[in-house]
DNA sequence: GCAATGTGTGACTGAATGGTCACATAATGA
DNA sequence: TCATTATGTGACCATTCAGTCACACATTGC
């Protein structure tokens, strides 16, 4: 997955209620199972909340692993951190702009 | 419009490497007219173009004014600044405590 | 007026998406 | 073994979206 494919994944991910909800839900409490992230959209099937979880899985938002017949869920911050440097922050966010060329001024100083 | 929805314009209309191509152009040189837009994206047609930067106003990222039989587009940073508040800053925050972490740490070590 | 230029509208098609269901697989425990 | 629990798979349908086209409208300059 490229650069382009990976924002656009992001923010495909991002651009939906439930999906948010579910990483509102893993923020409040990591590693939760399916049937736990099901309680958080009770509107919605087993199925749907899964193929929530397979989109936000592939943008990398999630990350999971087995435990005997469960599967955890874990946030996993680094996608949406390298879409804020690029794209947000280029937009709206001066502030950490000008952190992230403090820190590279900083590491080039101290080379 | 309320903010749920506002977040959803705005991260689906984020979603495409086309629109992302309009927002860098119009962040290089606001004000553009469609038919200069069109350059930026060559292998579309001006449709096409017209249903993006529809896109992107719906959202609130574009904001438009006709002069004579021209529309000049400007970007507007607003709306993806209250995104960023609401939704990056808060998962970015490990991404950012990380560089702050770091900044701190550089600026201690050539004190 | 009239041609040229810049933009807008409605309809259309192919593809993708959201959500559900019947059914299947895998692991736990009595 | 066998029932229960937790998750997975493939198909299915309604809706939406991306992109294009024929056509219409509005403004400028001659």
């Amino acid at each position: 997955m490229n650069e382009g494919d990976e924002a656009d994944a992001v923010f495909r991910a991002l651009a939906d209620v439930s999906r948010r909800a579910l990483l509102d839900a893993l923020f409040q409490r990591d590693g939760r199972t399916l049937g736990e992230l099901c309680v958080v959209l009770p509107d919605m099937t087993r199925f749907g909340v899964m193929k929530h979880l397979a989109v936000l899985e592939a943008a990398g938002l999630v990350v999971t692993h087995k435990v005997g017949r469960t599967k955890l869920h874990h946030l996993n911050p680094v996608p949406i951190g390298r879409i804020a440097d690029r794209w947000i922050s280029k937009y709206a966010q001066p502030f950490t702009r000008a952190l992230l060329d403090l820190a590279g001024h900083l590491e080039r100083s101290t080379a």
